[in-house]
DNA sequence: TTATTATAGTTAGCTGGCTAACTATGTCAA
DNA sequence: TTGACATAGTTAGCCAGCTAACTATAATAA
C-alpha cells in the first residue's frame, strides 16, 4: 500500500489548515512519517528476501510452518496466525506447492481441511535465508538501545491502541 | 503486505535460536511489533476511507492533486510523489478517472504526457473526508505528547536509516 | 540533420490483499 | 433424525504493488 513519499512540508499543511480548521500539524505530520517508515521498513524486507530468491508473503508461511513440531500445520491456521483472509491464504499455499517449498497432506480428522508441511527444500530454503535475516536485524536494531527500543515500542502501541478512532 | 500478525513468543524464540545462532530476541520482536503496527495503522486508515467510498491509493492522489495551485498535475509527478511506479500510477489515476474525481486535460507542452485534474466531485469527497480524517488523526497521535512523539519519530527515523542493513 | 539516449505513459504478467459467493463438511438445536 | 447454523477452502472480481517491454515523444551528441 502506497504511502506518501512527498510528505506535506510547512506550505502544504498551512494551505490544507486553511479550509480545513482541524489540521494539527504535528500530529499529521508524526502520523504520516509513521506509516512511510512502516513502508519503507517493509520494502527493505522485500528486497533483502528477493535476493534469495522469496517473496515475503510466501517467506512468513514458511516461519509459520517451520514453528510446529511437525511442521505441519492447516490453512486456516496459517491464515489466523499471519492475520490475512483464507482467499489470500490460499494463494500463497500455492504459490510454496508449485515451488515445491511445501507439501499437501490430506486431512485425517476434518475433511473439510488439508494440512500443509514445510519440505526438506522449503526447510533449507529457510536455513539459508534465517542466518542472514537475523544479523541484519540485530544490526538494524542495533542504531537503539534496547531499552529505548522498549519504550519506542510502548509508544507505538499506545497509538495503534488509539487507532480505533478510526472506527 | 502481511506482517506477521501472531508474533514468536519466547518458547517460538527459543526453537529458532537454537537452530539459528544469529538470533536476538529482542531486536526480532521489536522490529516485527514495528512492522505489524505498521500494517495495523494502515489498515485502520483504509476501513476509515471505505466508510467514504474511498480507496486509499486514490485518496492519496486526490491530495496530491489539491496541494497543487491549480488542482493539476501529471502523472509522473504523482507517481514520484506518491513512490509508486507510473505503471501503478496509471492505474489509480484510471480508477479516480471512472468515478469522476478527476479529469484528464491532454498535454500541450509535452506531447507524451497529459494532465489530471481535481473535479468539483474530487473537492468535494476531499472537503468531506478531510475534516474527519485530521481530527481523527489528531485524536489518535494525541495518545503522546508532542515532544514524546519527535523522540520517536527520530528513533524509528534511526532504524530506517539503518535498514540498508538488508541492501 | 541523424542517431543515440532518455523520458512519459501503458500493457502484460506476476504478486498478494480483500469480499462475496460457493461447495463440502461439521456441529448443534429441535 | 432433520434442519439450521458454522466452518474450511476455493473462486471470481476488484484492488494495487512490481518489472519488463512497448510506443511515442523529447533531448542530446555527433
Amino acid at each position: 500500500m502506497l504511502q506518501l513519499k512527498d510528505l506535506p512540508d510547512a506550505k502544504v499543511l498551512r494551505k490544507f489548515a486553511e479550509r480545513y480548521a482541524e489540521v494539527d500539524s504535528d500530529s499529521v505530520i508524526h502520523y504520516l512519517n509513521i506509516l512511510r517508515i512502516g513502508t519503507e521498513l517493509s520494502d527493505s524486507l522485500d528486497r533483502f528476501l528477493a535476493t534469495h530468491g522469496l517473496l515475503q508473503g510466501r517467506w512468513w508461511v514458511l516461519i509459520l510452518l517451520m514453528r510446529e513440531d511437525d511442521l505441519t500445520t492447516t490453512p486456516s491456521e496459517l491464515a489466523d496466525k499471519s492475520g490475512v483472509s483464507r482467499a489470500t491464504m490460499s494463494g500463497l499455499i500455492n504459490g510454496l506447492l508449485r515451488d515445491g517449498l511445501i507439501a499437501r497432506q490430506e486431512g485425517d480428522v476434518d475433511r473439510r481441511s488439508y494440512s500443509v508441511k514445510l519440505t526438506e527444500a522449503g526447510q533449507a530454503k529457510l536455513d539459508e535465508v534465517m542466518p542472514d535475516y537475523y544479523s541484519r536485524v540485530k544490526k538494524m536494531m542495533g542504531a537503539i538501545p534496547v531499552q529505548q527500543r522498549d519504550n519506542l515500542l510502548m509508544q507505538l502501541m499506545l497509538i495503534k491502541e488509539q487507532s480505533h478512532v478510526f472506527d
